[in-house]
DNA sequence: TCATATT
């Protein structure tokens, strides 16, 4: 365990493997921004951009607000009060809503965060986009205003020359209207194209007119015809899906090392207890995990997660260097910059909260001794520090 | 024969 732990850590000093802020290039995806301001332009550092319809006259409508974001690709995990706590560290928010299946109370993976003040708004798009989270990438862009004519206007089309780009894809499709997502699937192993993909329009009547123009048609240049129709809805689940996913234990999410190393906590958390037992000549008590545990003092362990004490940050860190920095170990509940009352410069440490021990100790072995800039960060679960002479 | 984008 704590060879992997080391691997993971000298990975990261080498380099070789690191978090890093976002640069502006999605590879997996290439999705069109939108742009709600009056003018229509690709300034905007989100996803790549391969077509902008920049001619529909109620584009850039003034009604469109600037305050109201929409986020998307979120962890599965994420809760609303994860949601709410990464949007809250750039201002002020006015509400914040995580999307959830109505019968399965499952996340759909996408929240809207609706801000106080415009320049928050468009804080967040600059800081928050391509923000890594466990294994997704989250997009943050302005909502469009909701309206039914923007619902199920997502294409599934099969078929597909195995050939063709998603440019080519986009390219085939754009001439019906604005092409809001676009997305080919391909082969885990090769990477080599199913012939499968989506298409999300901007409306649903430019859907409508896709299906009637390209469906069993062949794209120039193709041998077959290919199939193009309305995309099922996301809480079409299987029965199966949806019973394991009921029946999945939060502590067997991750299989593997990550799992093991947390059981063997348990089994040692269960062990000193115990040993309590024993010293004390307690009776044996039943043990049922971790939470039967209350009253005894497990360093960095606050109630609500696991509290990680961040020591040498720079004097102008701030809370979204510490998302950047331990979002992609698991679920964050909480980040925070300590900062001089008076200076507002952080005071050179900080504290971030982790639902989950094992994610937690994992990011620990893998941060700590991190160079950021040109310090060297020290992370460990925090301590309750008493004072000495 | 399908990844998850409009509350």
């Amino acid at each position: 365990m704590a060879v992997r732990l080391c691997d993971v850590a000298s990975l990261l000093r080498s380099g070789s493997w690191a978090p890093e802020p976002w640069t502006g290039q999605v590879i997996a995806t290439m999705e069109t921004q939108l742009s709600n301001g009056p003018t229509c332009n690709n300034t905007s550092n989100g996803p790549s951009t391969i077509s902008n319809n920049c001619s529909s006259p109620v584009e850039g409508s003034i009604e469109d607000s600037k305050t109201n974001l929409i986020v998307n690709y979120l962890p599965q995990n994420m809760t609303q009060e994860e949601l709410k706590s990464l949007f809250g560290s750039i201002g002020e928010i006015e509400s914040c809503k995580l999307v959830r299946d109505k019968i399965t109370g499952q996340s759909l993976g996408y929240g809207f965060v609706n801000y106080v003040d415009p320049k928050d708004a468009e804080k967040a798009i600059n800081t928050l986009n391509g923000l890594r989270l466990q294994t997704k990438t989250i997009k943050v862009s302005y909502a469009r205003p909701s309206s039914a004519s923007i619902r199920d206007a997502n294409l599934y089309v099969s078929g597909l020359p195995k050939t063709m780009t998603q440019k080519e894809l986009e390219q085939l499709f754009s001439q019906y209207g604005r092409i809001i997502t676009s997305r080919i699937l391909v082969d885990q192993v090769t990477g080599v194209s199913r012939g499968v993909g989506f298409i999300r329009f901007d409306r649903r009547v430019e859907a409508e007119e896709a299906i009637k123009g390209l469906n069993c048609q062949k794209p120039p240049g193709a041998t077959e015809p290919i199939t193009v129709k309305f995309a099922n809805n996301p809480s079409q689940k299987t029965s199966q899906a949806l019973l394991s996913q009921l029946y999945q234990s939060p502590n067997r999410r991750y299989p593997g090392p990550l799992a093991q190393q947390a059981q063997r906590f348990r089994d040692l958390l269960v062990l000193i207890l115990a040993s309590v037992c024993v010293y004390s000549r307690f009776s044996p008590m039943a043990i049922d995990g971790v939470t039967s545990l209350a009253g005894i003092n497990i360093p960095g362990h606050a109630g609500t997660g696991w509290c990680i004490f961040v020591y040498n940050l720079a004097p102008d860190a701030d809370e979204s260097i510490l998302w950047q920095m331990f979002g992609p170990f698991g679920a964050v509940t909480n980040v925070k910059v300590i900062r001089d009352f008076n200076t507002n410069k952080c005071k050179g440490f900080g504290f971030v909260t982790m639902t989950n021990y094992d994610e937690a100790a994992v990011a620990i072995a893998s941060l700590n001794g991190y160079r950021l800039g040109d310090r060297v960060l020290q992370v460990s679960f925090k301590t309750n520090k008493t004072h000495k002479a």
